[in-house]
Parts: C-alpha cells; sequence; structure tokens
DNA sequence: AAAACGGGGCA
DNA sequence: TGCCCAGTTTT
C-alpha cells in the first residue's frame, strides 16, 4: 500500500458519513478527561446500550475524580454491580487515589502518564489522549479491527496477539488522521458499530465501498477472521442458604477466581453433574462455618446456568435448617451474618441476584 | 503468547 | 449455541 497525503480518500469518505451518522452519547459533550476516561473502563468489552445507564450514575455519584477517590471500594463495587469484569471497578478507585496522589489531583495530559493508571492499556489511552486533548494516538479497538481487516484485506487471526500492532501499522500507513485524531477515532468507531457491524453489514450504504477490499473480494462475512482455541470449562456451584432470625449468612469470594471480592452464599463446589448428600453440606457448614444443621436438607432451586466467557457456571440452592447449639461465628471468621437490607446494598454475582430478587419460592414459605 | 476475567443481546 | 462487545492483567 503506498502512503497518501491527507486527506486521504477512506478520511473524506468517513467524514462525510461521520456529519450525519455519528452516534450521540453522553460522554461525547465533554472534553473532561475524568469523564471520558470513566465511560472508556465502563465501556471495556460493554456495548455502548449496556454501559449508559452505568456511565450516567457513576457521573452523578461521583461527579470529579476527587469525588471517586474519597468514596470507600465498597460504593464503587456497589455502584458497578451487574456490569461484569470486575477488576475494572477496583482500578478505577485505585486510579482516582492515584490521580489524587502523583498528579495532584489533575487529570495526566501526557499519553504515558495515561498509561500508567491501573486499568487503562493501550486502546483506553489513546482514546483519552485523542477524545480529551487530540493528541494524535490511534485507537485500536473491536470496531477499528473490524473496520480496517476489512477494508485494508488483513486476513491474519483477529485474536492473535500480533494483530494489535498489525492494525496500528496499517492505521500508520495511510489511514489513521494524525491532523485530526479525535474525529477520526470517533468516526472510526461509529462506523464500524453502525455500518460496518460483525454481522449483516450495511454494505449497500456503505460510503467506502469501492475501495473496501472485503466488499470488493465477497469476504465481508469471513472478515475480520477469528480463530478461538479455549473451550469453555463447566463448574457447579451448590449454595447453602442458611437464615437465622431474618439475617443470611454470607461470604466474600477471595483472589484468583472470578467475582473477586463479591459476595455469595456458603458454596461447595463440584465438577461433575451431581446432587449433593446431606452428608456432604453437613460437614462443610460444621467444619468450616461452625455450624450444625438439622437431618432436613432441602433442594430448593436450581440448577441456574450462567455463561462466562470462559466458563459454564451452574448454580444449585439448598437450604438447611439450623440447629439450635450452633456457635458464634468467630471474629475472624470470613462469614457474615446479614439482614435484608444490608445483603441487598452489596455487590453480588448475578446468580446470587438473580436468587436473592426472583426466588420465587422463598424460605419464609418453605419453613412455614 | 495464551489464559483469565462478566454479562447481555442477538441471529 | 455461538458470536462479540469503545480491553486489561496475569500467567
Amino acid at each position: 500500500m503506498t502512503p497518501r497525503s491527507a486527506p486521504t480518500l477512506f478520511q473524506q469518505q468517513l467524514y462525510a458519513w461521520h456529519k450525519t451518522g455519528a452516534r450521540p452519547h453522553p460522554w461525547k459533550a465533554t472534553r473532561d478527561p475524568y469523564k471520558i476516561w470513566l465511560s472508556e473502563i465502563i465501556l471495556q468489552q460493554t456495548r455502548v446500550e449496556t454501559g449508559t445507564s452505568y456511565y450516567l450514575r457513576f457521573v452523578e455519584r461521583f461527579p470529579a475524580v476527587e469525588a471517586l477517590a474519597a468514596a470507600t471500594l465498597e460504593e464503587v463495587y456497589e455502584l458497578w454491580k451487574g456490569l461484569g469484569y470486575y477488576s475494572r471497578a477496583k482500578n478505577l478507585h485505585l486510579s482516582a487515589q492515584q490521580i489524587m496522589t502523583e498528579f495532584e489531583g489533575v487529570f495526566p495530559d501526557q499519553y504515558e502518564d495515561i498509561l500508567s493508571l491501573k486499568g487503562v492499556g493501550p486502546y483506553t489511552a489513546a482514546a483519552i489522549a485523542s477524545f480529551a486533548y487530540d493528541l494524535a494516538y490511534p485507537v485500536v479497538d473491536g470496531n477499528v479491527k473490524r473496520v480496517i481487516s476489512r477494508y485494508a484485506a488483513y486476513e491474519k487471526d483477529i485474536l492473535a496477539s500480533a494483530a494489535h500492532q498489525d492494525i496500528l501499522d496499517l492505521l500508520a500507513d495511510g489511514l489513521f488522521d494524525a491532523a485530526h485524531p479525535a474525529q477520526f477515532n470517533q468516526a472510526v468507531m461509529d462506523f464500524g458499530a453502525t455500518v460496518c457491524k460483525p454481522k449483516g453489514a450495511l454494505c449497500q450504504i456503505c460510503p467506502l465501498r469501492e475501495d473496501c477490499y472485503a466488499h470488493q473480494s465477497g469476504r465481508v462475512a469471513e472478515l475480520p477472521l477469528r480463530i478461538n482455541k479455549v473451550k469453555r470449562k463447566t463448574r457447579y456451584f451448590h449454595y447453602i442458604i442458611i437464615e437465622r432470625a431474618g439475617e443470611l449468612l454470607f461470604r466474600q469470594r477471595q483472589d484468583k477466581d472470578i467475582w473477586q471480592n463479591l459476595y455469595e452464599f456458603p458454596m461447595i463446589e463440584s465438577y461433575q453433574q451431581e446432587a449433593l448428600t446431606h452428608q456432604e453440606v453437613a460437614t462443610y457448614l460444621r467444619e468450616t462455618v461452625g455450624i450444625m444443621i438439622g437431618d432436613e436438607l432441602l433442594h430448593i432451586k436450581g440448577p441456574r446456568q450462567q455463561l462466562l466467557s470462559h466458563q459454564k457456571i451452574i448454580s444449585y440452592f439448598y437450604s438447611g435448617i439450623e440447629q439450635e447449639a450452633s456457635e458464634e461465628l468467630s471474629s475472624d471468621s470470613p462469614f457474615v451474618w446479614m439482614p435484608a437490607d444490608k445483603y441487598h446494598q452489596i455487590a453480588v454475582p448475578k446468580t446470587i441476584d438473580w436468587y436473592l430478587h426472583d426466588n420465587s419460592i422463598s424460605l419464609f414459605t418453605l419453613k412455614a
């Protein structure tokens, strides 16, 4: 491909389309780097339609980085609940404090400084740098990869590690508009999201179709090429709901697994489909929680399946009736009793939320 | 370089 | 059911 002098045909046609094709989003109305950063973190691997309401709630509750830095991590998790990829919430909070301490409360305006923030990678740093400061950094997200791979004939695996740099190289080779970074980045992403879509691309109305490799060669449906090697593991979670005086027993999940720091019920995991025996549950509760249950073990709900990117979680819910003789939880116990007004405010995985809110068979009914 | 990390919407 | 989303971090 030959280097071109700006503005290229690609840019002209793209901008002409963007005059009417731009999507309206709340975070586009500002140059405030804090709000742009917030929107970009929320939108990582998240559809715009999903992220928008979260963004509006975050901006209202934390209008500036000082407010976010001053909040507790629990507050941030609560607002983040249901959005997924929870390390984003943790890093968001951490980076807010990092901005207060290392950058004296002023959002950094250099690419390398922005990139140094936790949870900010090459895409997000380029997005903030271009949208907030109009610095000449091209963004490479799913939209850009798709548009460029189709237009400029990139036929290698788009999921491979090398793809990111390859797309950057193609952009640098006469496509990216270094004179108007914010406009260019925004236009390509809007275009990829609304015209050059993954499925059902609108090639009929595409302003770039005459020069698009994929369209001219009939390979729009095949590009970008994705070779996915990972298979989903199946895990079985057996949740045990223990109630005492209107309170439910919870435990906070720990590191090195999904749902880090979120709360769930006492749980036994198995790796094949099997019902829990009363013996297993009783032993677990006695040894791990210090709770004695009676002879009755009720399977009250489930299975409930939840698909994650790399795992399939199948959850069962059991209820045990606690005996009188149980001891108090020790002070260092990871388990904690919570009343209803408390456990409706904490961050829980979707599956636990489903049990709490969509529980057609209530514990109360069962015990009556 | 590959695996892990959520959840939702749509064909 | 599989795809794919305004990706980043860890292994």
